[in-house]
DNA sequence: GAGTGGTCTAGACCACGAA
DNA sequence: TCGTGGTCTAGACCACTCG
């Protein structure tokens, strides 16, 4: 069966018209936010393609965030917009470390921490949970500089993480998942410009009153749960984020 | 036939496992970086699998930046190691439009720029290409506060773009799209922590001496051409960068 | 012309979720 | 128990690259 009812409207792949349809009718609200899409068989017969067409248009839908997948359920919108025109992150790195393939956090301090206020609000945790919170200086290794002054704070549940001493050379969220069989499986990233404090520049080794990156890190686990939050400040001039990303679906909704 | 060389040594899908393994050999460097990769049909005889898995499984290596596949060529190996623990962008946004669905470009000035030697340098071409110079104020629709300064430049071969005036709503990089065919691939992204300028914190509204973020995207055409720079500086404190990232393939080397 | 990866079909079995 | 999506097979045709 060649004939089907993409093939007049578009051009490339079946998939990625397919796609560009679905994506299309959740826009205009043919399939609210919340609801399920018809089922890979059912799609197979209304547009007479195969399930593997099928499922690559889906493929291109969930890159989007534009729906969620669940064995048993079945293919729920979440969104009637896709979230961004790029996925595909091909290098989210700092452009030192492409130049230097390690990096050493010096633990300062390490111990067990009850939640405050401001802490919890940021964290997004409930006020008197006990955390292990851990205070470093990272730096490349054959350089004096530091490269930014971290702080982590990791939930109660793992908080009994060893070997946080000396100098690390490995993320601690590895440190976590070898540990404690946890997986990452989302991290959320906020970066600010901040004002370094006196205390910071002292510690950066950089003149008092420059400016600094603040970059936060939320890593999930499966449940979407919060397994480790980490904060770093790094000094501007020496420091800067680079990140790349890869366009790899095509849907004009123009045209 | 189930048994193959790969179900005695792991779990989780075959496509995972023949992910795993040749993730491995890479690092090994049993293939070396620029060599080719076995043939899809030759890895399928060699682990005896079908062409889904083996194709699965290079997926994940393409994800992972280790490999590059052309039609017609084959699967060659471009790094050692995979650039980033964590691909699948969700969202590269900042949390100004996640609440505002809208922001308005307002362009200041909008010229044909002769490249002097910084600017050549920064976009990395050489001097005295004529560029498209265009400047401007980005800002919410209800909001009087600016979100940051603009500053764009268009390779000489779009520098005839249309419709640079006034109010603009859509990204340039779309109406690039639009006008002359042609598609944007890829987005490099740095970002860095200044110190505004007086003359910045004056078009931004914002007290002297606080810092900004600058936020500079460069717009790659197939060819890895560039198309467009855009550099931004968002005050401070009225605006942070946030995205997320998920962990989609689970190539666990220890264990 | 031979071989590559890209697309596509028509089947199949499985674990899991919901009723 | 039944239907879902996840995995997997064994074929097929195509456009493209390269010798």
């Amino acid at each position: 069966m060649t004939d089907n009812n993409l093939g007049a409207f578009s051009s490339g792949p079946r998939y990625a018209q397919l796609a560009k349809t679905l994506f299309n009718e959740i826009k205009s609200g043919k399939y609210a936010v919340g609801e399920l899409l018809p089922t890979e068989f059912e799609l197979c017969a209304q547009f007479g393609v195969s399930r593997f067409t099928v499922r690559e248009a889906f493929k291109q839908l969930v890159q989007q965030g534009l729906i969620v997948r669940q064995p048993g359920v079945g293919s729920r919108v979440i969104s009637r917009e896709s979230s961004t025109q790029y996925t595909q992150t091909m290098s989210g790195i700092t452009d030192l470390r492409q130049y230097a393939s390690e990096t050493t956090l010096d633990v300062l301090t390490s111990n067990l921490v009850e939640i405050n206020d401001d802490v919890a609000r940021m964290l997004g945790v409930s006020l008197g949970e006990t955390w292990l919170h851990i205070e470093g200086i990272r730096s490349l290794e054959k350089q004096t500089f530091p490269i930014c002054l971290t702080e982590v704070y990791v939930a109660p549940r793992f908080r009994s993480l060893l070997g946080v001493t000396g100098p690390l050379t490995r993320p601690i969220y590895q440190m976590l998942e070898e540990q404690f069989d946890c997986r990452i499986k989302t991290v959320h990233q906020e970066i600010q410009a901040v004002n370094l404090t006196a205390a910071m520049s002292k510690k950066l080794q950089v003149p008092a009153r420059t400016c600094g990156l603040w970059i936060a890190r939320r890593y999930m686990d499966e449940r979407d749960d919060l397994v480790e939050m980490a904060i770093s400040i790094h000094p501007s001039g020496r420091f800067s984020y680079r990140e790349s990303f890869r366009r790899d679906w095509q849907i004009k909704t123009g045209k």
